[in-house]
RNA sequence: GCGGGUGUAGCUCAGUUGGUUAGAGCGCGGGUUUGUGGUACCUGAGGUCGCCGGUUCGAAGCCGGUCACUCGCCCCA
């Protein structure tokens, strides 16, 4: 038995769990389609470029959270551990360029090479959309106001905050980041052991260490809203406004940042509490350099993806297996001629099961079991004049009843 | 990748300072009910005590390793 397991970080998802998680995509891809993104389905591996270009060097999912191997042909592919690379990339292969803007959405499995915990896993489901081709702020606004109607659909925005930041342009974030690097290295000597490491990688990673000493120093570390230039503060400016307008709370927290390489300007997260250390549950920003990135010409895009894990661990919700009508013949032979009524039951629309085994205590207990509402009984007495017995299950009443008179009834 | 916790039946958990046939509740099977369920009662099956090794006359309980889960860090959805 030891040997017949799934490998570390993976996981069955049985109907009930995976119930859950179907509940989270549906309401992300119909609140997604009401907001005219398209859904797309891009490949769940790819060329290793199309995940390292973008996502930079820095970045532990490149380095060290990687599933890369090599096929037959010796072409170096990576499972892919993010969705926007892959839609990007399908975006500019297609030709899209020519018609912008395009707005898409997208769900299936992620793959990252990490430490397995409760809401993260080595294979896990995201849901997300992109809208590429618009620079202007109201991309910005329109994709976050998404993300807050999905996760209201969930019933979810009474757990989550939304925190709003801005990286600014390259030239703002270029500046920033020589005063920031500056101003820390004065405290060089007291910050933790992975921040000192930061500082040569991602020094805005720093701004959101958890070591308290860390924060002490970062607490008058300058703010990069300083730093932005005209362009960038005041789309940052526009975007506040156009959340307000619309009624949509959020807190500005000048050290959120991103781990990725590609986002420039607009970063936000919706965080929980209720997950522990894996609390952001839906986040994204906007990633004007990534097209280029991937050799593709200048386009912009913003958008988020969110966790289905996550959010599905939220979300409270049974999967209750219903079943419309049960079949039960009173002996082994008669269930050949329950077969044609239930395919006939079945064309109808009508969720039907034969119980083919035990006798009929035994089947009135598995009808029980697998909540039936009704249930068709064929016995000798009833064979010969080409009825059936037709018993309400929850109320308990029999009536004597053929097929069509049957039919009639469950589709009332 | 780093540090802490946990690991006994399908599930939730007991198991006294190591002592002989490892328990409970729920669930599952059979029966009370040879054409009728959801309740009740009776009854049965199911565990190499995560895995490997060590200490011991003897290990579910001690020691070492390993795997998985879990909490925090790193990172991120």
């Amino acid at each position: 038995m030891e040997k017949l397991r799934t490998v570390r970080g993976v996981h069955d998802l049985l109907p009930n769990e995976l119930h859950k998680h179907n509940i989270v995509i549906n309401a992300g891809l119909e609140i997604s389609d009401k907001y005219n993104y398209s859904q797309i389905e891009t490949p769940i591996f790819e060329f290793s470029e199309v995940f390292t270009k973008p996502l930079g060097m820095s970045s532990d999912i490149v380095t060290k959270e990687n599933y890369i191997f090599k096929d037959r042909s010796e072409d170096e592919l990576m499972l892919r551990p993010e969705g926007t690379s892959g839609v990007v990339r399908a975006f500019l292969n297609a030709g899209l360029v020519q018609d912008v803007p395009q707005r898409f959405s997208y769900y299936g499995p992620m793959f990252r090479y990490e430490r397995p915990q409760k809401g993260r896993l080595r294979q896990f489901k995201q849901i997300g959309v992109e809208c590429l081709g618009l620079s202007s702020s109201m991309a910005d606004i329109e994709v976050i106001s998404l993300g807050h109607d999905f996760l209201n659909k969930l019933d979810l925005l009474d757990k989550i905050n939304l925190t709003i930041n801005t990286l600014g342009d390259f030239e703002s974030r270029q500046k920033y980041r020589d005063a920031l690097i500056n101003y820390l290295k004065g405290y060089q000597t007291k910050l933790s052991k992975d921040s000192i490491r930061r500082l040569s990688i991602n020094p805005l990673r720093i701004l959101d260490s958890k070591d308290p000493d860390d924060q002490k120093i970062i607490k008058h570390s300058p703010n990069i809203l300083d730093f932005l230039n005209f362009e960038s503060k005041i789309r940052f400016e526009e975007i506040c406004k156009g959340l307000d307008h619309l009624n949509i709370k959020y807190n500005i927290d000048k050290n959120l940042v991103r781990g990725l390489d590609y986002y420039c300007h607009t970063a936000f997260e919706f965080v929980t509490n209720e997950l522990g250390t894996q609390g952001t549950v839906l986040a994204g920003g906007r990633y004007d350099g990534l097209s280029k990135m991937l050799g593709g010409s200048d386009i912009p895009g913003v958008g988020w993806a969110a966790g289905i894990e996550r959010l599905s661990l939220m979300i409270s919700s049974e999967f209750v297996k219903q079943t419309d009508v049960v079949l039960m013949g009173q002996a082994e032979s008669f269930n050949y001629l329950l077969l044609p009524i239930m395919k006939k039951l079945i064309q109808e629309g009508i969720k039907s099961e034969i119980i083919y085994t035990g006798n009929f205590s035994k089947k009135f207990k598995r009808a029980n079991k697998i909540n039936a509402s009704y249930a068709i009984i064929l016995g000798e007495e009833e064979i010969n004049d080409k009825i059936f017995k037709f018993k309400n299950l929850k109320s308990g009443i029999e009536e004597l009843l053929n097929l069509d008179q049957i039919i009639k009834k469950l589709k009332n």
